[in-house]
DNA sequence: TTATAGTTTTGTAGTCATTACAAAGTTAGT
DNA sequence: ACTAACTTTGTAATGACTACAAAACTATAA
């Protein structure tokens, strides 16, 4: 058993999420590959390690961690949902020519929660749409 | 022709976009019902004055008009999507329990692009997920 | 070990918001 | 009025996501 999968559990537990060998999978997954996967890249991705693994399964467990706080759901991208596992805060920048979502350092200002009281909440979200500096190029370029 | 046909045909030919009767019904739709419907509540609300207006038209010219950043599109809902013209900047409270869309007055701060320049925004979301006051109450009774 | 109950996974069959497409209708300029 | 360009409409499809029930797994106790 590795280091991670030892911390893995340990966050899961944390989170009254019971691990199991696919939940260890995805999360482990999604914190080896910090580019925003859909669900089905990831079940795409961990087919050779766990050959029966179910695209439901991936969904489900994505499901149950985001309600347990464990993963963040990304909702920008029109066609699917992105997942993130969010070691820092961050916002994202969503490109909406080729779709890419890149990770942007936040202020901790922005973090703080506003003055409107009448809301507990629970999650903040910051994000941005354009363009990403490769699609300018190529816009650019075409332009020309 | 009101007032705020007026205004919604110079908004639009200023974007580019231009003015039929079903773009502007939906938009003033929009202007005056500032509760983030959905394209199918939009479509209903607007048969009444549009009997042949089609559901498709709704989501074309929703989409038109987003191109144009005239409307805004709001994903935080992962059953549907809702529209939002965003007459003063603002960011989105979604209680995860009700589904109600709540806008939160924004500090001007917030909006200014930030520092990260590999990136052309040409829009900025700021959102946060919760419990609105009501159903914290109703909650909070089920447990007592 | 074996039994048993509870939980998790899997595959299939849906659901439903959104879009593609082509025909019909409308608008604008000549 | 004529024609080209644009818009609307209805229907049919797409495809992400979910419901459901059967099968597999896990944990605990006798």
């Amino acid at each position: 058993m590795t280091r991670t999968t030892r911390n893995i559990i340990d966050l899961m537990a944390g989170r009254g999420v019971r691990p199991s060998t696919q939940r260890i999978a995805v999360l482990r997954y999604l914190m080896e590959h910090p580019v925003h996967p859909t669900a089905e890249e990831i079940h795409h991705g961990l087919l050779h390690e766990i050959p029966t693994l179910s695209l439901t399964t991936v969904y489900n467990t994505l499901k149950l961690m985001a309600a347990h706080s464990i993963v963040d759901v990304l909702l920008f991208d029109p066609r699917n949902a992105h997942f993130d596992y969010p070691a820092q805060p961050h916002a994202h920048a969503w490109c909406k020519e080729c779709g890419k979502i890149t990770d942007i350092p936040i202020d901790p200002a922005l973090t703080a929660a506003p003055r409107a009281a009448d809301f507990s909440i629970e999650e903040i979200g910051l994000f941005y749409k354009g363009r990403c500096t490769e699609c300018q190029k190529r816009t650019d370029k075409t332009q020309i």
